[in-house]
DNA sequence: TATTGTTATACTCTATAACTATA
DNA sequence: TATAGTTATAGAGTATAACAATA
């Protein structure tokens, strides 16, 4: 039996631990509708915020532009994303999801809810306990 | 505002975000004792099972051998990590820990602390039940 | 001057598969 | 046959820096 010494104490190694487990399960899961693990947040971004710009998308996101770049060209050729530029600002693009975008987010996003019911299983009815601390992290730690 | 939708419920989406910032904030911190993230659980591992395998450590940290190989060979060329082939299965690699390997997991604990601290805060009483809750994650889904 | 987005480039982390040497 | 470890290789994901166009 392998022992992890002190780290069994530390609330960041085990976010990264409970992350890295999550994630794996999840990959297993989804299986079939594949889209990589960033592309759902950022269509998820999108679609609550039509119209986003690309810098906005970065940000919202902890991405840099050069990293956008190659996911909203992947998507857009995937027939999920429409990119326009904006006629306000002529050096911006304003991204939307297409209807097989967002016909595509729908099947992954139940693909992430029947990992998440698995979580929710997993933690119970301390489930908005949880959220709430890590919600906490998340905003704390910025 | 950047609106989430839906994925502001899901426990796998937090515990995402959560890590992200939590690891950012680390390596903002840690800053002077660099070392990579994965070989901080490496040589914890190590000095918590001296004359562990390198099989083992990777089954340990969820990692293939091959991920293992030329972590193992930085942490010896470094001269934190001594490997020795073992006496009774000449296949097999026994690791331990140098004694600067152990100086060096002393100021990364450290800066780790320092950075579990700032999570402590954070979440205040409730750690027990936070870090109880990512445990039962790592369990339930392997 | 500052910002949006692209490109070139490079680095890290990771795994698969084929191999060797042992078991 | 199976396992420990190495190597070659490839694919994600990410960022920095230099750049063009526009603000």
């Amino acid at each position: 039996m392998i022992k992890l010494g002190m780290l069994d104490e530390h609330i960041g190694f085990h976010l990264r631990l409970a992350q890295d487990v999550s994630f794996r399960a999840y990959a297993r899961q989804a299986g079939a509708p594949h889209l990589k693990p960033g592309r759902f947040a950022a269509m998820t971004v999108i679609k609550n915020n039509p119209g986003i710009s690309q810098i906005a998308l970065g940000r919202a996101i902890s991405r840099d532009k050069s990293t956008i770049t190659p996911m909203v060209r992947e998507l857009v050729s995937l027939g999920l994303v429409e990119r326009v530029p904006s006629t306000i600002d002529r050096r911006s693009m304003t991204l939307t999801l297409t209807s097989a975008g967002d016909a595509m987010l729908d099947d992954l996003a139940r693909a992430a809810e029947a990992h998440d019911r698995r979580l929710d299983e997993v933690v119970g009815d301390q489930k908005a306990v949880l959220i709430e601390l890590l919600k906490k992290i998340e905003d704390a730690l910025v």
